[in-house]
DNA sequence: GTGAAAGCGCTAACAC
DNA sequence: GTGTTAGCGCTTTCAC
């Protein structure tokens, strides 16, 4: 049998309310038996049952944060940093890793609410139904969404400035003489694709440059397979680019195994940017990504939920997170004569 | 307010116990009552609350997992199996990562046994001494190891043949013909190290060889950079290897980014073979590596906590498992002549 | 077939 | 300063 309040108060000879108190540091408890509780407690080991607390106080301390499965790795940076913020509030977090489109929604979303979590966090969860988030703003369920969100009300927001984050990137090549410069991202079925999208646009309209069509590279899903076949398409090009973005580091895995087979080099052959600055590190060589606060974007995150728990109605309100370029050289420098 | 038993009861006009039956599908309740109980419930979108029978059963249904934070994605994949299984059990998993060397065990065992956790998996946590696995297991929760483990009377462990998943590799390496192979891998700390350089040993013995002393490149810890000053050895060693084996494939990454620096290529320089194939299908070029069967890991751990949940005193098996080669074709075939 | 009731371990309002 | 007590929502034994 575990030790309970009840033990601790049988053997210090006080009640259980002078245990509390003790435990809780709020009362008044005579010097005395205080020292002597805390002895017992800390010579038994005694540990509080949350599950008890948790239906006592109808709180269970516990996050819920569902996320997808990717073998890019800014879900478990940005997961771990979840969780972090969370222990220093008191919190823990019960990760839901959901596979893209294997339909465990319903089913995680009921454990979370079984679980009576105090608040949940949804992380660039595209497959993530506004049906299934209704159903826990209708139990006063507190939902931040991050990355990929929906505009609802009582649905907190951080919101990556994924616009200003491309453009810069796009900047950066121009700055260094490109202007041939493709762009290699997902399918614009989602915000943020969408703005990184718009970002390159922007970043070339403002140089007056007009890209070909062919230089955009919009691929099902993110994928090693996708970089590739991207690279392949933009290879081919009627006129070929100096410079690639990519919207996703696992895109840049594809290209470099190409640009590798083919004996090109990089930045010597062929500029490279890639995004989210997790896999960029890795690989060979390190290249240039635009990278996110992780630790920030988990901090807010939590800050969102625990301000909701104590008032849920307040306005659902949205945080931008600005990325930065995280410089690896891998944008070559180009002479004014060798420009198009 | 959110809905509970009693509301159903009420609705329904029956009392607590006959929804209880029709919950658990057990004891006799009449057709009729049966269907209007069960109309209410989806009606009103009743979800039990865990908090509570957890209370009650003294089981929360919740299970923890101690793991790593690393940039290596194993435990990302170890995790997201261990998720899958616990879930077809009806289980949820609380994971705490740790960063290594922070001092934060005290901390999440506590957090696990607030929490009333039925039990815990515990994967590759060098930092993890005895002491704390002692603390649940004075509270008879069950503890199960996962590839880094310690002989502890009540503790079962997985353990990975890693002596044959690294001896597999090399011989892979001395069928293609090689007979100056490298080892590459971590502090010998470990047993999972031990194992996998007696595997590198064996293999080599096998085949009469003697490595050179300088081919073994025994580094501080898993890293990138680790990797780099590995191959900056190897390729200034007196007699310099036809093909290294890595023991993870983060030392991968550092080799194959000083190779590409010096334009050197694989397999056509030299041969490369990975551990954990996790990022080697995202290098250039993707490496051959040795594999871990993660589902099977997680149903295992799964199965084993299961079964001391049942049998506390149940004496502690060890269950092997086998890693497998992954085939990228990063071992050069070589000629009888070119040997050493 | 169905219901009443005790109690899981803890919290906090209230009484002394 | 300290103790008593009424639940939190559910399970389950026992009685009818």
């Amino acid at each position: 049998m575990t030790i309970k309040m009840s033990d601790i108060a049988k053997a210090a000879g006080v009640s259980l309310a002078t245990v509390g108190r003790v435990l809780h540091n709020n009362g008044y408890v005579s010097e005395e038996k205080r020292q002597e509780i805390e002895r017992i407690i800390k010579e038994t080991g005694y540990i509080p049952n949350r599950i008890a607390q948790g239906l006592k106080k109808s709180r269970s301390k516990i996050i819920g944060h569902l996320t997808l499965f990717n073998p890019n790795m800014q879900y478990q940076e940005i997961s771990s940093a979840v969780n972090a913020a969370a222990a220093e509030s008191g919190y823990q977090v019960l990760t839901l890793t959901c596979h893209q489109g294997s339909g465990e929604e319903e089913q995680q979303i009921n454990d979370l609410i079984g679980h009576r979590v105090d608040g949940v966090i949804i992380t660039s969860y595209q497959a993530l139904s506004q049906e299934w988030i209704g159903r826990l703003l209708e139990r006063q369920i507190p939902v931040v969404m991050v990355e990929r969100t929906y505009d609802m009300p009582l649905v907190d927001r951080i919101v990556v400035n994924d616009l200003a984050g491309s453009k810069e990137a796009v900047r950066h090549m121009l700055h260094k003489g490109h202007r041939r410069i493709a762009f290699v991202g997902a399918a614009l079925d989602y915000q943020v694709e969408k703005d990184r999208y718009a970002g390159y646009l922007e970043a070339l309209k403002e140089a007056g440059i007009v890209p070909l069509e062919q230089w955009s590279q919009l691929m099902p899903g993110y994928s090693v397979e996708a970089g590739r076949k991207a690279i392949d398409e933009l290879l081919h090009a009627r006129v070929s680019p100096t410079a690639v973005f990519m919207t996703s580091d696992i895109f840049a895995c594809g290209v470099l195994q190409v640009l590798y087979e083919r004996g090109l080099r990089v930045p010597d052959d062929l500029s490279l940017i890639g995004y989210d600055n997790t896999l960029s590190a890795l690989l060979s060589p390190p290249i240039t990504s635009v990278g996110l606060p992780f630790e920030k974007i988990g901090d807010h995150a939590i800050r969102l939920l625990l301000r909701r728990m104590e008032d849920p109605g307040v306005s659902a309100c949205s945080v931008g997170i600005d990325p930065f370029l995280m410089d690896r050289h891998t944008v070559r420098e180009r002479q004014e004569e060798q420009s198009l």
